[in-house]
DNA sequence: CAGTATCCCAAGCGATACTG
DNA sequence: CAGTATCGCTTGGGATACTG
């Protein structure tokens, strides 16, 4: 009867999702990633985080595939190591977008926001919104209503 | 020379952002406390959280402007409290959907996500999506560019 | 440079008991 | 019912030293 016993926290999207990445570190090592902060050195000194925790981090984030560790060699000079988003890490943007975009709003101070994104292609300041498949755009509170999905445990009865 | 300096760890908006919801329970809180659950027994059942822990993040939250505690009575019942989202709560509504949307993609099972949201006057499922200003869609895995906002620390020189 | 290993402390959390 | 208080455990995290 209520819909949101759907909602059971061993299933839930959202907290599946916050396991992997639902501490004081992760998300910022993702940002710094995605932004071409690629060694480890660099990640650490840029972060401010201890490096044990930063190593088990980003071998969470290998593990769980955000990440990828490769080698690359400079001409000339010697091997290295770096860090890549892979394809999931990279769809993993939006969510660093919105959630900047809600800081920008509600934390920044009065000088604005420190950063802006920006389309690449067109320079024009990027932003989240949501839809649905009718087309309608929802806006910051948007109405919703929750049902049960294909994988809920909940019988439909 | 480098833009990401522009994004040092105490101005960032994601950094900000996460040190208010960037925990193991938080987030939850404000999922339910969105669907509806609204009593302070109810959220510690449906969550399974320690009664303390509860009570400390709904008081973090509430501090934040995020929740508001209100009275309410129903027609000859006794008085009860209960937390409501705010403006600024609700606006992080699109945080939890894209978080949902990106766990739903790639940390469900073959059964499929066990919630679906939809747009509550057409029916229709809700999704985010990334544009620009000049009405470009940047899909999953958008082109994009940082730059030094208002707010930055960094000289543009 | 790119990490791993060790040590120790602080915070987070769960269980439980208690109060209005 | 709606919390706060207390306690002890466990985890996360910082500093530092060490290895390939």
């Amino acid at each position: 009867m209520n819909p949101f016993s759907a909602y059971d926290s061993g299933t839930c999207s959202i907290a599946r999702t916050m396991e992997l990445i639902g501490d004081r570190w992760t998300i910022l090592v993702l940002r710094d990633v995605a932004n071409g902060v690629r060694r480890f050195d660099e990640l650490a000194g840029h972060l401010g985080i201890a490096r044990n925790v930063l190593s088990s981090r980003l071998a969470r984030l290998s593990d769980a595939g955000l990440v990828e560790r490769t080698a690359y060699r400079e001409p000339g000079a010697r091997e290295r190591l770096e860090y890549r988003l892979t394809g999931p890490g990279r769809e993993l943007i939006p969510v660093l977008i919105v959630i900047m975009q809600w800081g920008d709003r509600h934390l920044s101070g009065p000088e604005g926001p420190p950063v802006v994104v920006r389309h690449d292609d067109c320079g024009a300041p990027v932003r989240t919104t949501l839809t649905c498949a009718e087309g309608h755009e929802l806006g910051d509170r948007p109405r919703l209503r929750l049902e049960p999905g294909p994988g809920s445990r909940v019988r439909s009865s």
